[in-house]
DNA sequence: TATCCGTGGTT
DNA sequence: TAACCAAGGAT
Protein backbone atom coordinates (compact mmCIF):
# COMPACT_ATOMS: atom_id res chain seq x y z
CA UNK A 1 0.00 0.00 0.00
CA UNK A 2 1.10 3.74 -0.85
CA UNK A 3 0.30 4.45 2.52
CA UNK A 4 2.82 2.69 4.27
CA UNK A 5 5.91 4.47 2.63
CA UNK A 6 6.34 7.81 2.49
CA UNK A 7 5.63 10.09 -0.93
CA UNK A 8 2.70 10.01 -3.15
CA UNK A 9 2.20 8.29 -7.00
CA UNK A 10 5.33 10.24 -7.83
CA UNK A 11 8.50 10.59 -5.35
CA UNK A 12 8.96 13.91 -6.53
CA UNK A 13 6.04 15.38 -4.80
CA UNK A 14 8.07 15.60 -1.28
CA UNK A 15 10.50 17.72 -2.25
CA UNK A 16 7.63 19.80 -4.70
CA UNK A 17 5.80 20.18 -1.43
CA UNK A 18 8.28 21.46 0.62
CA UNK A 19 10.06 23.65 -1.74
CA UNK A 20 6.41 25.55 -2.18
CA UNK A 21 6.30 25.28 1.66
CA UNK A 22 9.78 27.22 1.87
CA UNK A 23 9.07 29.66 -0.61
CA UNK A 24 6.36 31.12 1.56
CA UNK A 25 7.84 30.49 4.83
CA UNK A 26 11.31 31.19 4.51
CA UNK A 27 13.55 32.35 7.60
CA UNK A 28 15.55 35.32 7.22
CA UNK A 29 18.92 34.74 8.64
CA UNK A 30 22.21 36.85 8.47
CA UNK A 31 24.31 34.15 6.57
CA UNK A 32 21.27 33.26 3.87
CA UNK A 33 21.35 34.71 0.38
CA UNK A 34 18.19 36.57 -0.18
CA UNK A 35 16.11 35.10 -3.20
CA UNK A 36 17.32 34.61 -6.56
CA UNK A 37 20.96 35.70 -5.44
CA UNK A 38 23.82 33.67 -5.38
CA UNK A 39 25.45 32.30 -2.09
CA UNK A 40 28.99 33.60 -0.89
CA UNK A 41 30.61 30.30 -0.17
CA UNK A 42 32.64 32.45 2.07
CA UNK A 43 29.31 33.26 4.47
CA UNK A 44 28.13 29.88 4.18
CA UNK A 45 31.10 28.11 4.97
CA UNK A 46 31.49 30.54 8.52
CA UNK A 47 27.78 30.72 9.20
CA UNK A 48 27.92 26.69 8.93
CA UNK A 49 31.11 26.55 11.25
CA UNK A 50 29.55 29.02 14.09
CA UNK A 51 25.98 26.87 13.49
CA UNK A 52 27.39 23.54 14.30
CA UNK A 53 25.87 22.51 17.86
CA UNK A 54 24.96 25.91 18.02
CA UNK A 55 21.38 28.35 17.53
CA UNK A 56 20.64 30.52 15.07
CA UNK A 57 20.07 33.24 17.89
CA UNK A 58 23.43 32.60 19.56
CA UNK A 59 25.56 32.72 16.09
CA UNK A 60 23.68 35.95 15.02
CA UNK A 61 25.61 38.77 16.97
CA UNK A 62 28.84 36.59 16.36
CA UNK A 63 27.97 36.07 12.78
CA UNK A 64 28.08 40.10 11.78
CA UNK A 65 30.76 40.87 14.05
CA UNK A 66 33.29 38.49 12.26
CA UNK A 67 31.90 39.29 8.51
CA UNK A 68 32.46 43.39 9.40
CA UNK A 69 36.06 42.83 10.16
CA UNK A 70 36.88 40.11 8.05
CA UNK A 71 34.66 40.26 5.20
CA UNK A 72 36.85 37.73 2.72
CA UNK A 73 38.48 35.04 2.97
CA UNK A 74 41.71 36.31 2.19
CA UNK A 75 41.19 39.52 5.52
CA UNK A 76 40.29 36.09 8.16
CA UNK A 77 43.53 33.97 6.87
CA UNK A 78 45.89 37.17 7.15
CA UNK A 79 44.41 37.64 10.91
CA UNK A 80 46.44 36.62 13.80
CA UNK A 81 44.73 33.26 15.53
CA UNK A 82 44.68 35.31 18.52
CA UNK A 83 42.42 38.16 17.24
CA UNK A 84 40.23 35.11 15.71
CA UNK A 85 40.13 33.27 19.29
CA UNK A 86 38.94 36.76 21.10
CA UNK A 87 36.40 36.95 18.57
CA UNK A 88 35.12 33.75 19.23
CA UNK A 89 35.28 33.58 22.69
CA UNK A 90 32.05 33.14 24.07
CA UNK A 91 30.87 30.88 21.15
CA UNK A 92 32.15 27.56 22.48
CA UNK A 93 33.94 24.39 21.17
CA UNK A 94 36.95 26.45 20.82
CA UNK A 95 38.44 24.16 17.97
CA UNK A 96 36.03 25.20 15.70
CA UNK A 97 37.86 28.89 15.34
CA UNK A 98 41.69 27.30 15.28
CA UNK A 99 40.14 25.54 12.82
CA UNK A 100 38.79 28.42 11.11
CA UNK A 101 41.78 30.32 10.62
CA UNK A 102 43.94 27.59 9.53
CA UNK A 103 40.55 26.47 7.07
CA UNK A 104 40.89 30.45 5.93
CA UNK A 105 44.95 29.88 5.22
CA UNK A 106 44.75 27.02 3.25
CA UNK A 107 41.99 28.02 0.83
CA UNK A 108 43.76 31.49 0.42
CA UNK A 109 47.16 29.72 0.02
CA UNK A 110 46.43 26.66 -1.53
CA UNK A 111 43.06 27.58 -3.39
CA UNK A 112 43.78 30.76 -4.51
CA UNK A 113 40.80 31.83 -2.42
CA UNK A 114 38.32 29.96 -3.74
CA UNK A 115 36.20 27.08 -1.59
CA UNK A 116 37.05 23.69 -3.51
CA UNK A 117 33.31 22.80 -4.92
CA UNK A 118 33.47 19.24 -4.80
CA UNK A 119 32.92 16.63 -1.38
CA UNK A 120 36.84 15.50 -1.44
CA UNK A 121 38.34 18.90 -1.66
CA UNK A 122 35.67 20.35 1.30
CA UNK A 123 36.43 17.39 3.44
CA UNK A 124 40.29 17.27 3.09
CA UNK A 125 39.59 21.11 4.84
CA UNK A 126 40.16 21.43 8.50
CA UNK A 127 36.58 21.59 10.48
CA UNK A 128 34.96 20.67 7.64
CA UNK A 129 33.31 16.99 8.21
CA UNK A 130 30.87 15.50 6.02
CA UNK A 131 27.92 17.54 7.44
CA UNK A 132 29.75 20.91 6.91
CA UNK A 133 31.09 19.69 3.34
CA UNK A 134 27.18 18.50 2.09
CA UNK A 135 25.75 21.88 3.20
CA UNK A 136 28.84 23.77 1.82
CA UNK A 137 28.00 21.87 -1.53
CA UNK A 138 24.08 22.18 -1.67
CA UNK A 139 23.90 25.82 -0.41
CA UNK A 140 26.63 27.73 -1.47
CA UNK A 141 27.29 25.64 -4.93
CA UNK A 142 23.61 24.44 -5.36
CA UNK A 143 24.73 20.75 -5.93
CA UNK A 144 22.53 17.57 -4.53
CA UNK A 145 24.26 17.03 -1.43
CA UNK A 146 22.92 15.44 1.79
CA UNK A 147 23.14 17.40 4.69
CA UNK A 148 22.90 15.54 7.86
CA UNK A 149 21.89 16.91 11.07
CA UNK A 150 19.99 17.04 14.11
CA UNK A 151 17.15 18.68 11.98
CA UNK A 152 17.45 16.09 9.26
CA UNK A 153 17.37 13.00 11.49
CA UNK A 154 14.50 14.06 13.32
CA UNK A 155 12.62 14.88 10.02
CA UNK A 156 13.56 11.25 8.43
CA UNK A 157 12.77 9.53 11.43
CA UNK A 158 9.40 10.88 11.84
CA UNK A 159 8.54 10.49 8.00
CA UNK A 160 9.61 7.22 7.84
CA UNK A 161 8.68 6.39 11.07
CA UNK A 162 12.19 4.96 12.15
CA UNK A 163 11.80 3.46 15.60
CA UNK A 164 15.58 2.38 15.77
CA UNK A 165 17.27 4.37 18.43
CA UNK A 166 20.22 6.98 17.26
CA UNK A 167 23.37 7.09 16.70
CA UNK A 168 22.96 3.80 14.91
CA UNK A 169 20.15 4.81 13.09
CA UNK A 170 22.02 7.30 11.33
CA UNK A 171 23.08 5.47 7.97
CA UNK A 172 19.34 4.57 7.42
CA UNK A 173 18.09 7.62 8.01
CA UNK A 174 20.93 9.18 5.86
CA UNK A 175 19.63 6.99 3.22
CA UNK A 176 15.88 8.30 3.24
CA UNK A 177 16.95 11.73 3.25
CA UNK A 178 19.46 10.54 -0.05
CA UNK A 179 16.34 9.72 -1.89
CA UNK A 180 14.91 12.77 -1.31
CA UNK A 181 17.55 15.55 -2.37
CA UNK A 182 16.29 16.91 -5.77
CA UNK A 183 18.00 17.71 -8.76
CA UNK A 184 16.40 21.22 -8.86
CA UNK A 185 16.93 23.37 -6.38
CA UNK A 186 18.90 21.63 -3.90
CA UNK A 187 20.30 24.26 -2.15
CA UNK A 188 16.92 26.12 -1.29
CA UNK A 189 15.80 21.98 -0.89
CA UNK A 190 18.73 21.87 1.88
CA UNK A 191 17.94 24.54 3.72
CA UNK A 192 13.98 24.34 3.88
CA UNK A 193 14.70 20.86 5.56
CA UNK A 194 16.81 22.99 8.02
CA UNK A 195 13.78 25.12 8.05
CA UNK A 196 11.04 22.32 8.26
CA UNK A 197 12.86 20.61 11.42
CA UNK A 198 13.48 24.39 13.17
CA UNK A 199 9.67 25.78 13.18
CA UNK A 200 7.42 22.45 12.40
CA UNK A 201 8.83 19.33 13.03
CA UNK A 202 10.89 20.42 16.46
CA UNK A 203 12.09 18.25 19.51
CA UNK A 204 8.68 18.22 21.07
CA UNK A 205 5.24 19.61 20.38
CA UNK A 206 5.67 19.09 16.41
CA UNK A 207 3.15 21.62 14.77
CA UNK A 208 2.19 18.56 12.34
CA UNK A 209 -0.74 20.70 11.36
CA UNK A 210 1.14 22.99 9.36
CA UNK A 211 3.59 20.63 7.87
CA UNK A 212 3.58 20.16 4.07
CA UNK A 213 4.82 17.10 4.83
CA UNK A 214 1.80 15.97 6.99
CA UNK A 215 0.06 13.68 4.89
CA UNK A 216 2.81 11.29 3.72
CA UNK A 217 4.77 11.64 7.36
CA UNK A 218 4.21 7.99 8.66
CA UNK A 219 5.14 9.03 12.37
CA UNK A 220 2.13 10.98 12.42
CA UNK A 221 0.18 8.74 10.38
CA UNK A 222 1.09 6.10 13.66
CA UNK A 223 0.60 9.07 16.75
CA UNK A 224 4.18 8.67 17.56
CA UNK A 225 5.70 11.44 15.34
CA UNK A 226 7.12 12.88 19.40
CA UNK A 227 8.06 10.03 20.38
CA UNK A 228 10.45 10.16 17.43
CA UNK A 229 13.73 9.83 17.01
CA UNK A 230 14.49 7.87 20.08
CA UNK A 231 18.07 8.12 21.52
CA UNK A 232 20.10 5.26 23.62
CA UNK A 233 20.58 7.20 26.96
CA UNK A 234 23.76 9.42 28.06
CA UNK A 235 25.98 8.28 31.19
CA UNK A 236 25.57 11.01 33.86
CA UNK A 237 28.08 13.93 33.71
CA UNK A 238 30.44 13.39 36.60
CA UNK A 239 31.65 16.71 39.40
CA UNK A 240 35.10 17.86 38.87
CA UNK A 241 36.46 20.83 40.98
CA UNK A 242 38.98 23.51 41.98
CA UNK A 243 40.28 26.59 43.61
CA UNK A 244 40.80 29.34 41.14
CA UNK A 245 43.30 32.09 42.11
CA UNK A 246 42.19 35.76 40.98
CA UNK A 247 45.68 37.55 41.62
CA UNK A 248 45.38 41.52 41.13
CA UNK A 249 48.05 44.25 41.71
CA UNK A 250 48.95 47.69 42.76
CA UNK A 251 46.71 48.67 39.26
CA UNK A 252 44.17 46.82 39.86
CA UNK A 253 44.39 44.26 36.84
CA UNK A 254 44.16 40.61 36.91
CA UNK A 255 46.72 37.90 36.23
CA UNK A 256 45.56 35.37 33.49
CA UNK A 257 47.25 32.69 31.80
CA UNK A 258 46.61 30.74 28.34
CA UNK A 259 46.00 27.14 28.02
CA UNK A 260 47.46 24.47 26.39
CA UNK A 261 46.77 24.28 22.49
CA UNK A 262 45.04 21.30 22.36
CA UNK A 263 42.24 19.74 24.37
CA UNK A 264 39.40 21.60 26.64
CA UNK A 265 39.12 25.25 25.98
CA UNK A 266 42.68 24.96 24.02
CA UNK A 267 44.60 28.14 23.17
CA UNK A 268 42.24 30.12 25.24
CA UNK A 269 43.41 32.75 28.29
CA UNK A 270 42.37 31.22 32.15
CA UNK A 271 42.38 32.20 36.02
CA UNK A 272 45.18 30.10 37.51
CA UNK A 273 43.46 27.32 39.29
CA UNK A 274 44.38 23.98 40.79
CA UNK A 275 43.96 20.87 38.43
CA UNK A 276 40.32 19.88 38.07
CA UNK A 277 39.77 16.78 39.84
CA UNK A 278 36.89 15.10 40.96
CA UNK A 279 38.34 15.07 44.21
CA UNK A 280 36.49 17.18 46.98
CA UNK A 281 37.66 20.88 46.50
CA UNK A 282 41.22 20.95 48.35
CA UNK A 283 41.38 23.58 50.93
CA UNK A 284 43.68 26.16 50.29
CA UNK A 285 47.05 24.91 52.54
CA UNK A 286 46.41 21.86 50.59
CA UNK A 287 46.61 23.64 47.11
CA UNK A 288 49.54 25.77 48.43
CA UNK A 289 51.49 23.98 45.74
CA UNK A 290 49.38 25.50 42.87
CA UNK A 291 49.38 29.21 44.07
CA UNK A 292 50.83 31.35 41.53
CA UNK A 293 52.26 33.62 44.14
CA UNK A 294 52.63 32.72 47.47
CA UNK A 295 53.68 35.10 50.41
CA UNK A 296 50.52 37.26 50.28
CA UNK A 297 47.08 37.22 52.09
CA UNK A 298 45.46 35.07 50.04
CA UNK A 299 41.49 35.03 50.87
CA UNK A 300 38.40 32.43 50.13
CA UNK A 301 36.02 34.23 48.66
CA UNK A 302 31.88 33.33 49.64
CA UNK A 303 29.91 30.62 47.50
CA UNK A 304 31.14 28.76 44.50
CA UNK A 305 31.10 29.43 40.65
CA UNK A 306 29.37 25.86 38.85
CA UNK A 307 29.54 25.86 35.03
CA UNK A 308 28.14 22.68 33.01
CA UNK A 309 30.80 21.52 30.08
CA UNK A 310 29.13 18.97 27.50
CA UNK A 311 30.66 15.43 29.74
CA UNK A 312 31.09 17.25 33.12
CA UNK A 313 29.99 19.59 35.92
CA UNK A 314 32.40 21.74 37.30
CA UNK A 315 32.78 23.89 40.62
CA UNK A 316 35.00 26.32 41.43
CA UNK A 317 35.93 27.59 44.49
CA UNK A 318 37.38 31.19 44.22
CA UNK A 319 40.39 32.30 46.48
CA UNK A 320 41.19 36.65 45.94
CA UNK A 321 44.77 37.73 46.44
CA UNK A 322 46.06 41.39 45.72
CA UNK A 323 50.01 42.24 45.42
CA UNK A 324 51.30 45.82 45.74
CA UNK A 325 53.34 45.69 42.84
CA UNK A 326 52.73 46.52 39.01
CA UNK A 327 55.74 44.75 37.19
CA UNK A 328 55.14 40.97 39.11
CA UNK A 329 56.54 38.62 36.67
CA UNK A 330 54.66 35.68 37.89
CA UNK A 331 55.79 32.62 35.87
CA UNK A 332 53.26 33.11 32.50
CA UNK A 333 51.10 35.45 34.09
CA UNK A 334 49.80 38.23 31.83
CA UNK A 335 48.48 41.15 33.54
CA UNK A 336 44.79 42.81 32.30
CA UNK A 337 43.20 45.76 33.30
CA UNK A 338 39.38 44.79 34.56
CA UNK A 339 37.66 47.31 31.38
CA UNK A 340 40.05 44.93 28.94
CA UNK A 341 39.01 41.44 30.10
CA UNK A 342 36.07 41.32 27.31
CA UNK A 343 38.57 41.62 24.67
CA UNK A 344 40.66 38.64 25.96
CA UNK A 345 40.12 35.51 24.77
CA UNK A 346 38.20 34.48 27.99
CA UNK A 347 35.57 31.52 27.59
CA UNK A 348 32.74 31.52 29.83
CA UNK A 349 33.40 29.54 32.58
CA UNK A 350 36.36 31.91 33.56
CA UNK A 351 34.28 34.90 32.98
CA UNK A 352 31.91 33.95 35.30
CA UNK A 353 34.61 33.44 38.30
CA UNK A 354 35.94 36.66 37.14
CA UNK A 355 32.77 38.63 37.72
CA UNK A 356 32.12 36.37 41.02
CA UNK A 357 35.56 37.76 42.14
CA UNK A 358 35.97 41.23 41.27
CA UNK A 359 32.54 42.04 42.51
CA UNK A 360 33.29 40.27 45.82
CA UNK A 361 36.52 42.39 46.42
CA UNK A 362 35.42 45.87 45.19
C1' DT B 1 32.55 3.07 17.82
C1' DA B 2 33.05 6.04 21.75
C1' DT B 3 34.78 9.96 23.82
C1' DC B 4 35.99 14.61 24.02
C1' DC B 5 34.79 19.26 23.08
C1' DG B 6 31.05 24.88 25.32
C1' DT B 7 27.34 27.41 25.88
C1' DG B 8 22.72 29.26 26.30
C1' DG B 9 17.83 28.54 25.77
C1' DT B 10 13.62 25.72 26.48
C1' DT B 11 10.59 22.73 28.81
C1' DT C 1 15.33 22.13 38.33
C1' DA C 2 17.14 18.65 35.56
C1' DA C 3 17.16 17.20 31.12
C1' DC C 4 17.23 18.06 26.65
C1' DC C 5 18.58 20.33 22.59
C1' DA C 6 21.29 23.08 18.89
C1' DA C 7 23.05 23.81 10.75
C1' DG C 8 29.11 18.37 14.32
C1' DG C 9 34.28 17.44 14.00
C1' DA C 10 38.47 15.21 15.49
C1' DT C 11 40.61 11.38 17.29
Amino acid sequence: MKADRPGTDQPGDLPRLLLNWYDRHRRVLPWRAAPGEKADPYRVWLSEIMLQQTTVATVGPYFQAFLARWPGIADLAAAELDDVLRAWAGLGYYARARNLHKCAVTVADRHGGHFPDSEEGLLSLPGIGTYTAAAILAIAFDKPATAMDGNVERVMARLHAVRDPLPGSKPVLKAHAAALVPETRPGDYTQALFDLGASICVPRKPRCILCPWADPCRARRQGIAEELPAKTAKAAKPVRRALAFVLTDGRGHVALRRRPEKGLLGGMMEVPTTPWETAPLPSLPAAAGHVPLPGIGWQALPGLVRHTFTHFEFEIGVVAGRTAGTEEKGPGLIWVAPDALADEALPTVMMKILRHALTRMA
